[in-house]
RNA sequence: GGUCCAUUCGUCUAGUGGCUAGGACGUCAGGUUUUCAUCCUGGUAACAGGGGUUCGAUUCCCCUAUGGACUACCA
């Protein structure tokens, strides 16, 4: 097999899609699956459409989801440039050759009145296509004689280069993962080349790069294959080697129709985008809402692809190695942002107490509260099978940091008797004894004292719950009490006692 | 409208010319937890429809329906 050269080709407009990264990331896991080179070209043929940020937003998406890439704008190598502005002057002279064999001509049309032309046959009910049978009739060096639109050209009249599409030609090409296609050319219509900005399109420019850079594989998404004709015909009229194609399927939204969007993100409380997009009209990141790199690469490989077993769970290395583009599927996959927190979930279960401890540190400190690191990996042992995210913990964890402000009505309700004020301080007087506020000792000594008096323990236990935490909820009342100390658990007692017995 | 692509539980998917069509997420129930959550166990739930081919089709072929992409001097 040829050497495997794959490159993640985005155009820099905006914050990377999750689909985008997908593609990337299947990229390159196809090159590292086979010892290949993963290449990174920045597609800026659109000066209109270019966002200040975005390139950089790309690079650094790929690095915080591990993808490294091998040749590229930062990296470097023997292909550059990387980024397709700064190669500009390679495009013309392949728009030239292509014009000279007679595979393409030149039009001077301009935007306007091709859009009167679709706009006038939309009325009457057909499609307006730039084909063989229209150019005949519209301003073109094949429909012009010779003399005038040299002239054209000699005083500067815009124009553009167009493809010159084939008549009534059965194109067939085959896809890797879609098998065999067949497209007739009479469908398809004179694509624009080179604009007349002097820049090129997409069609054209990625030809060249492709077959400049040695590419062996263009893995893209789906919304590509209409225009694969159009690739396979302009490698024929250069007289290239095509590389094989993959066309990925799409990303969709988790419920309704179409493919995923911003909007589905912003309506669902999920994020569309891997990093947090600051700029203009501002969008949610996987990794500011506390994801991780490895959850987040886990659950993205696993739509539109899976090895065949049952396992869900693999690290980005396992992936490259059990990685087959064979395997990916033809159907567009709905997002689930419920399965994106459990692979989190998962992800969060296998890091250790200190490594938490140190992720939750930081985000305390921004609450103002200071711990070491050996309280925290006790507290983050007690929680975090409970929690998605580190952020979680704190939703999990407020009543370690500060008392109840105030008490649920509906536990009162339930658990407040009479006689509560009174065994809860005597429940005072028996931990005031206790030295050692290990969760082992309380609780022994507390059960052989609720036993010794005769008391409801269930009546007790969730009075006391409701004094320390101010609720139903949270993990063992003595792995609390044993985290929050002695003096903290003598006032809570206290607190509530006074508190709720005046309401 | 035209061209092309697709279609297995609600979702992600496995799978085969003959299987009780498997797993995961979700959901529901039970257990554990004298709380809540976690966790454990169990349940629910699918081959889009219609024709063929065949002894037999979810699997192969065709049609229909539905969904999607594309249809720019955007990528």
């Amino acid at each position: 097999m040829q050497q495997v050269r794959v490159r993640f080709a985005p155009s820099p407009t905006g914050p990377l899609h999750i689909g985008g990264v997908r593609t990337a990331l299947y990229n390159y896991l196809f090159a590292k699956k086979n010892k290949g080179t993963f290449i990174l070209r920045i597609e800026d043929t659109d000066q209109g459409r270019f966002v200040e940020g975005a390139e950089e937003y790309i690079m650094e998406s790929l690095k915080w989801c591990g993808i490294v890439v091998d040749e590229g704008i930062t990296e470097g190598g023997k292909y550059g440039p990387y980024r397709q502005s700064d190669r500009k002057e390679i495009y013309r002279q392949y728009a030239d050759i292509l014009v000279e064999k007679g595979d393409a001509y030149i039009s001077f049309d301009t935007p306007e009145q091709l859009a009167k032309l679709r706009s006038d046959s939309e009325k009457e009910g057909d499609t307006f296509i730039y084909n063989a049978a229209a150019r005949v009739r519209l301003k073109n060096s094949l429909s012009l004689p010779e003399a005038e639109w040299k002239n054209l050209l000699a005083t500067g009249c815009p124009y553009v280069i167009r493809y010159k599409m084939p008549v009534n030609e059965d194109i067939h090409f085959d896809d890797i993962i879609r098998g065999h296609i067949v497209v007739n050319t009479n469908t398809l219509d004179d694509k624009v080349l080179f604009k007349s900005d002097g820049m090129p399109t997409y069609h054209l420019a990625n030809i060249v790069d492709d077959h400049l850079m040695e590419i062996s594989h263009v893995i893209r998404g789906e919304e590509w294959l209409p225009s694969l004709p159009l690739h396979f015909l302009l490698y024929r009229s250069f007289g290239w080697n095509a590389p094989l194609f993959a066309h990925l399927p799409l990303l969709l939204k988790p419920d309704g129709k179409g493919k995923l969007s911003k909007r589905d993100g912003d309506k669902m409380g999920f994020p569309v985008f891997p990093l947090f997009w600051p700029y203009g009209e501002t969008a949610k990141g996987y990794r500011e809402e506390g994801y991780y790199p490895e959850a987040f690469v886990n659950m993205l490989a696993l739509l539109g692809w899976n090895p065949g077993t049952e396992n869900e769970i693999f690290s980005l290395a396992e992936l490259i190695d059990v990685f087959s583009i064979e395997k990916v599927h033809k159907s567009g996959s709905r997002f689930d942002p419920e399965k994106a927190k459990w692979f989190n979930h998962h992800y969060l279960q296998c890091r250790t107490n200190n490594q938490l401890a140190l992720e939750f540190r930081d985000f305390l400190r921004a609450k103002g509260y200071h711990h070491d690191i050996v309280n925290l990996e006790k507290l983050v042992g007690i929680i975090k099978e409970r929690v998605n995210f580190v952020k979680d913990i704190w939703k999990e964890t407020d009543f370690f940091f500060r008392g109840p402000d105030n008490y649920d009505v509906e536990v009162i309700k339930k658990r407040w008797q009479s006689e509560t004020p009174v065994q809860l301080l005597e429940l005072k007087a028996v931990l005031e004894n206790i030295d050692d506020f290990s969760p082992a000792i309380t609780e022994s000594v507390v059960k052989e004292w609720v036993e010794s008096k005769g008391y409801n323990t269930g009546a007790v236990m969730n009075a006391f719950r409701l004094v320390i935490v101010g609720a139903s909820r949270g993990p063992h009342i003595f792995d609390i009490i044993s985290w929050i100390g002695k003096k903290e658990t003598l006032n809570r007692i206290e607190r509530g006692v006074s508190v709720i017995g005046k309401q």
